[in-house]
DNA sequence: AGCCCAATGTGATCGTGATCACAAACAAGT
DNA sequence: ACTTGTTTGTGATCACGATCACATTGGGCT
């Protein structure tokens, strides 16, 4: 696990640029700066896991955070794939508790910490603040429901499909470009997001290739 | 599907017993009250399906709400069990869609309607009120990822195991008795929560009995 | 170039739970 | 008591996906 702190970067600016923190004022994210720690990690750092006793928030500032859980056999299971501006964490405070999962930068990500009091404070001092974070949480909540839905009732070829579908619009809204859309994620992890072993991803990815839906490469697959 | 006004109870008193306005001064709850509406739903009731066009936040006075989403072969599956004193809705305010979801009551139920409007205003005047209602979102977002990882994990048998031991707590926990748990739903209940079908659900029941685990009445279950 | 390890491909078997098709038991109403 | 409808019980089959056990391929590294 590797962890780098960051020697003060210009986090005036990283604070402003946050979702959560967009209605706030020039003197409020300043003084929030002053208690808040930034944090780089590098792609494929896992940086929470349940174990730790430590009572976190992360605001997640740039790249990209994988939540998931892992089965007594060892089976991983991807919670969350969390975009920049989304809070969470372990916090008894907020119900928000990290319960049993482990997050991983799936990109360099920048994260800002905070204390249980920083959000207390926050919270309590701004609505606006605490309306965001809502928004954030339900957006999360929405989604895990359906998920729920989809495991509980479709069949592994079309959540395999449907998640090959979700993906690029999370990771390559930035590029607007006209390209096919290209999903880069090994078979493992794909599983890991659907919900089934690995060697079933291969065998309904091939079938779909034999259909012409797509077109594999290793460790990405077009569309 | 019934719905019946109740023409104006003693409102201030039930919105101040709601979790979530605790924190509210007198004057606050009342002005609240003005504009909120209050309805009353008869146990069984469906009182929200996702074709209704209208934007309703609901808070759940009293009475217990089943949240629950179709497959296209029209099984359900629960997606939640609501106690009172939960806020949810279709809100895309809050990103608080209740999408594609149903909202049946369990129990007799006393349902406080809010608008848009007035979610808008109370939240970004009360920060309080924002705590209170994160709370109870990430709650739910707790809840559910962890039935995800449930669904993902365990087999058929566990699950149904793990339901029964938590159904009880939610329901009985008025009556501080010290009776054998029991818990009053019927296989196919069990089923949705679960997300099996009936018959398999019997079966596992059945097999729970054999090894002395529980008893079977129809339509409740001793533990 | 070659090596090595992770990512893939594939077949064979096995078990869970779905699915179908009823029979039986019970509760509630008339 | 009889009827009616829901809830439960049970067996027989089937399909999906897990599981195991490999062979293969390709990328990145030295």
């Amino acid at each position: 696990m590797r962890i780098v702190s960051n020697p003060r970067p210009d986090k005036q600016h990283y604070l402003r640029t946050i979702d959560i923190f967009r209605d706030l004022t020039h003197d409020e994210v300043d003084q929030l700066g002053e208690q808040a720690a930034m944090r780089r990690v590098a792609a494929g750092t896992v940086f929470y896991s349940p174990d730790l006793p430590t009572e976190v928030l992360f605001i997640l500032k740039e790249g990209q955070v994988r939540l998931y859980s892992l089965s007594a056999a060892g089976r991983e299971l991807t919670l969350a794939i969390l975009e920049e501006g989304t809070v969470f964490g372990e916090m008894s405070l907020l119900g928000q508790r990290l319960q049993g999962s482990y997050a991983e930068a799936i990109s360099p990500c920048l994260l800002c910490l905070m204390s249980r009091e920083d959000v207390r404070t926050l919270l309590l001092n701004d609505s606006r603040i605490a309306y965001r974070l809502l928004e954030t949480v339900s957006g999360r909540l929405l989604a895990t429901e359906n998920r729920l839905a989809d495991l509980a009732f479709r069949h592994a070829p079309e959540r395999v499909a449907a998640q090959l579908l979700a993906l690029p619009r999370q990771s390559q809204r930035r590029l607007g470009r006209k390209t096919d859309p290209e999903v880069r994620c090994t078979h493992e992890e794909l599983a890991g997001m659907v919900g089934v072993h690995r060697e079933t991803v291969t065998k309904i990815l091939n079938s779909f290739r034999q259909e012409d839906l797509i077109e594999l490469k290793r460790g990405r697959i077009v569309l």
